[in-house]
DNA sequence: CTGTTAGCGCGTTCAT
DNA sequence: ATGAACGCGCTAACAG
């Protein structure tokens, strides 16, 4: 390292002592206006920078949340993380953004390397590989709060969480297919140990009983969701002569390698099949026909987990209906023409 | 805090020293297999932690790295962040994430507060705002590393830079419209301070030239690019009834603000007017006619950067073709049908 | 191979 | 209002 101006230097040249220093640096108001001054002086022209690491060891507070999530590129997430750094930022907080790519161990590596970083709280949401979330708990073993967006895991009850009313949603996407004549209606889904999933899929369920359309089990596909999976399901779908009429999918990406199946193979979307892709954010109008939420909520409920996780640090006591706050979705359903 | 088990504590419960335990820790080779196991076996059956902050106060490192941004939530930067992470995580260190929001204070700030944290290295993407770099030269100060991805400051000569072959997109770009029989073709530019804008004109006037069409330079027009001066600028020159056969726009925001301006007074596109936005990223398909890009560029001179940058924290010296890497890239030309 | 000692830079008692 | 001294948890230097 290089700019050894540390407040003892500072001390040194003005003649005082380091503790004053610390204490003027700080707006102490046991210290001086004039020796606050000269020390601001000095310290400007020193060009003295503090050192937040032995601020945050002495004080045993770091002033940084870590923030987890499968995959920063997805645009809900990066949404996400936009809100959580914008009100970070505002309260004084650092971020630390990690992506757990999906993978346990990966999330696993992380919730240490946060616990040895002494964060001062975590924001998460969780990959499909996470279950029982026993790497969580140690969070909970070292006073570490923990707030889950989006993605909850169902073994920490107590837990705070943000999250949209995904089964809502979905029982309205599922009635849109409903209205436009479609009847056997494949669901793509998720995990089931994932709350996102199983809400989705409830809505979907719900949707079909009011309509009285028979619930069909073999409809419902579960798979990792990734663009891939949803062109090997659509080829399987496809391959056995199941006659289907649309596709309901948990997410865009799915959703979108089925259109790109059923296309190279000369379906006509959505004459011969329609296609909606379950999806928080504007990026889904690359599918077709989409379906596609009005606001940015990876934004709102970024902001709201933010600002929910640095009250429980703080000390807070959290109302029992903050600890789960829902985020009612307003949707567009679009028919695209790509 | 909570978990008091530092290496003391599990020293005193094994009757051995705190820095034989703290060598067992940390796989020194200057301690038996015997004890090392013994003191790993204590800490898993203790619960410890590592405390990080006391660590790289020691060892004056933090093995953390910031990067600064614009704004998290665009596809280019969130997919950069992805590779910075990626590389970073894979070679041990973490990242502190920042938005500058294109405000000159905001990234002054966070500057400060990155070296306050000592960080061990920065990447940047500068502002709009940006011209002197004059809080940039405080990381210098500090010697704290800096890599530029993208946006550069050229008050900085002799920092690593990692960018795109603008200019050259930008040519292709103008070339693909003049080839569509298009000859008034308003450029939509930014900040001049910035090399993404400039090389992008310099790409524009060059096709011109090429193809002997006279250089009008009130057919550049330049904004900070937001979807709204998209659509101003292009009700100015509906306004002021200045004929145009196409837009090429210097990125996608203001693409789409001009597309949805003139389909709001009925103009037929790209029939009555072509427009081009310029993009990194396959986001622009939401756009008619697009440009975009095949890779993921984003993810690529993320990677890079953090690669350069981690390599001269570990003082490597690069050789001078390293300190200035620019990606070529791949265009797609795509009509879109949106 | 292990123990002893001495800080890293700062904030917080005590004093005065 | 200021100074002296200690310690946050860890690691590096030097013994032995």
């Amino acid at each position: 390292m290089s700019n050894k101006v540390t407040i003892h230097v500072i001390a040194k040249a003005l003649n005082i002592d380091s503790s004053t220093v610390s204490r003027a640096l700080n707006n102490s108001d046991r210290v001086t206006k004039k020796t606050k001054e000269l020390v601001l002086k000095k310290a400007k022209e020193l060009g003295y920078q503090r050192n937040s690491l032995a601020s945050n060891l002495r004080k045993n507070k770091s002033y940084t949340i870590g923030v987890v999530v499968p995959r920063i590129s997805r645009h809900f997430f990066s949404s996400a993380i936009s809100g959580i750094e914008e009100m970070a930022y505002s309260l004084g907080y650092n971020v630390i953004i990690c992506q757990s790519l999906e993978e346990l161990s990966r999330e696993e590596s992380i919730i240490n390397n946060l616990i040895s970083n002494r964060v001062d709280g975590v924001l998460i949401s969780v990959s499909m590989e996470t279950e029982d979330g026993a790497h969580l708990k140690a969070l909970k073993q070292n006073n570490v709060p923990l707030v889950f967006f989006d993605r909850h895991c169902n073994a920490l009850l107590n837990t705070s969480k943000v999250s949209l009313d995904d089964a809502h949603a979905a029982y309205e996407a599922t009635n849109y297919l409903i209205g436009k004549g479609n009847k056997r209606i494949v669901h793509f889904s998720g995990p089931q140990t994932l709350n996102i999933y199983r809400e989705r899929l409830k809505g979907y369920i719900k949707a079909l009983k009011e309509n009285n359309i028979p619930f069909d089990e073999d409809l419902v596909l579960s798979s990792r969701l990734m663009e891939l999976n949803g062109k090997e399901l659509t080829k399987k779908i496809i391959d056995n002569n199941i006659v289907i009429d649309a596709i309901f999918s948990a997410n865009d990406l799915a959703a979108i390698g089925a259109i790109k199946y059923l296309k190279s193979i000369g379906k006509k979307i959505p004459d011969e099949v329609s296609v909606i892709g379950f999806s928080n954010e504007p990026v889904s109008e690359v599918i077709e026909p989409s379906l596609t939420t009005i606001n940015q909520f990876g934004l709102k409920m970024g902001k709201k987990a933010c600002e929910l996780l640095i009250r429980i640090i703080n000390g807070e006591a959290l109302k029992p209906h903050e600890k789960n706050e829902i985020i009612k979705p307003e949707l567009i359903l679009r028919e695209s023409t790509l």
